[in-house]
DNA sequence: CTGTTAGCGCGTTCAG
DNA sequence: CTGAACGCGCTAACAG
């Protein structure tokens, strides 16, 4: 490994003249610098960005911790963190937690060991330890998706009450009045959101949420297909069911048609969060939140953090979602004849 | 930011022994490490990885460089690596080059200053450019996925030429003649490697290449959908499409329904890649790649070799891939009554 | 079993 | 405009 002090010899300066030369600081007479450039082509001389951050005490680079890593909805988060933060010269350590509180603790301490300047966090759930930690070594954080018990730290998520109040709406709006929904876990602000959002909707229309089924699990496709699979079983089936997010829907979606029923003839489903465009056949009514705006605006939010020099005020941003209404909701019980959705069908009708 | 030296201080011991302690390198007396784990617990120590990187010159860290982060292939595969390096200590930084040779350029800049011990490089072009800078500053490199024009280095990959043969030849026993290939880069060793099984599966049915429609263009929903408006445009229409990648086919799909065509009646679609499980509705046959596989094999290969201490000869690794018939594909021009395979038999074949 | 010395590669500080 | 000295936080290599 070429170093600094290579160059500065084969150029015959000094290793600090050099060190100008490369970072561009201070000055240095033409003849000096073409020769350093010489020697550093000469070498194919990289900086040691190691040493750099040691010196500098800063490595531009921040931390995003998610929770699933193969939730589209997570990896369209990263890709606006990415953007963000590659425009401001900042490099992004990607973090999967798997939704488990210690896999979170083990990356924080893994971050604060790393020094990263800042960390973007997906909380795994709304207990603040992590939040904590990070705060005793004096590292900012910005929280994304989900909100935390305790509070005074910047946040950037999508309005998950809101978003589910419009799409049960739309349910109630086409007649249905038996909906289940299935959330995600209960220590989970989206989950717990969602299903305030959806009950709403329900007292907005004069519905008990007494006589709803309402099941709170995993952000998974197992636990949707469990969740389901409960509610069939139910001595009164509902005729819609609400899915807390893209995954839970994967696994309703299979349930359902383990059991023969015809979406959205005999139920209808509704999902928070969509997929990426062309992504298989889009047929599913969703809530589609920003992720992409939600990672950009976290990033920014952060980078702004560490170049202020005065202290910031806690900031939240909550951005919108909007309903996009495809073909997976219909209105309960059709009595007409309908046949069969085909694929055929599915196609001809994307949105 | 807490230290060694501070540690040392409060224990009343030097700065060696805090360390010896912290690393469980050498001895120390229980009294001594009982009052230094005391010390590191009052003060929160968490040592600096940067500096310890600086003076041991190893940073415990891969890097995986991907062409396309959105594409669940290479998340499938960002999971295996990161799987296998976290089992071994090490950490992985993803870094995305959206297929662009330039930024993986710029990328291995940034990896060979940040010294990490090896990179896993899935390469945008057949060209090894990249390669050679990495050999240059004897960073070990494992190739993913595609093949390079110069060769010695290990390589994990899936068997992009059989893929292709097996599903093409699925499609020619059920009677197709005519059939498109849309496949991605022409420079990029996947595309050519399913045209040649292409080829070779045409060839081995006494099937002339020459009356084909070949395409090549790009791995993105983009290029799919144009190349199949191509495609429809000709004086002879296949029967059959094969999508080199999951993009093509979803940008295929797309334009096949706005032409209101109906799969696989009107035409047949197979697909190189999978979807994971789950997503949406299964209804593609595709060859199915062991993503999480390659991505694990990788990370180990690459660890083994920074493990060992006499140097290792290139080692190749091709993998198997499977196809799994679903409904997309189908007899040509189908005389006989088929009903419209409806959701419910999708689910009850689901390979 | 523990401490001392030295330096990883770089950038800040201050002379020249 | 350029260089010398120093230290970021840590550990390898020796003492003792």
């Amino acid at each position: 490994m070429t170093t600094l002090n290579d160059v500065a010899k084969l150029a015959g300066v000094s290793t600090m003249t050099v060190s100008r030369v490369v970072n561009g600081s201070g000055y240095a007479s033409p003849a000096v610098k073409a020769s350093v450039n010489r020697a550093i082509a000469e070498l194919g001389y990289m900086p040691n960005v190691l040493a750099r951050q040691l010196r500098s005490s800063r490595t531009q680079t921040l931390a995003l911790v998610v929770t699933d890593i193969a939730n589209p909805f997570f990896t369209t988060i990263a890709r606006g963190v990415e953007d963000a933060a590659h425009a401001q010269g900042y490099a992004v350590m990607f973090c999967n937690t798997d939704e488990s509180v210690d896999e979170e603790l083990d990356y924080v301490r893994v971050l604060i060991g790393r020094r990263v300047d800042g960390v973007l966090l997906v909380p795994a759930t709304d207990s603040s330890k992590s939040l904590e930690l990070l705060r005793k070594h004096n590292l900012p954080v910005v929280v994304l998706d989900r909100r935390l018990r305790s509070g005074e730290v910047d946040e950037v998520r999508a309005d998950s009450e809101a978003g589910a109040y419009l799409v049960v709406r739309h349910l109630i709006g086409l007649g249905h009045r038996q909906i289940a929904a299935l959330a995600g876990p209960e220590a989970v602000s989206t989950s717990s959101d969602r299903v305030s959002g959806y009950r709403r909707a329900l007292a907005e229309a004069g519905i008990d949420a007494g006589t709803q089924q309402i099941l709170f699990g995993e952000y998974t496709e197992a636990s949707g297909h469990a969740m389901t699979e409960r509610i069939l079983s139910a001595s009164e089936r509902p005729t819609a069911v609400f899915a807390g997010n893209n995954f839970i829907a994967f696994g309703a979606i299979q349930a359902l048609r383990e059991a023969g029923m015809d979406i959205p003839g005999d139920m209808s489903i509704v999902v928070f969060d969509d997929l990426p465009q062309g992504w298989a056949l889009p047929f599913l009514t969703v809530i589609s939140q920003p992720a992409y705006e939600i990672g950009k605006r976290a990033a920014e939010m952060m980078i702004e953090r560490l170049a202020s020099e005065k202290p910031i005020e806690a900031r939240t941003v909550v951005l919108q979602s909007n309903l996009i209404v495809r073909q997976s909701s219909a209105p309960p019980r059709a009595t007409a004849f309908r046949p069969a959705p085909d694929l055929a069908n599915l196609m001809e009708n994307p949105a």
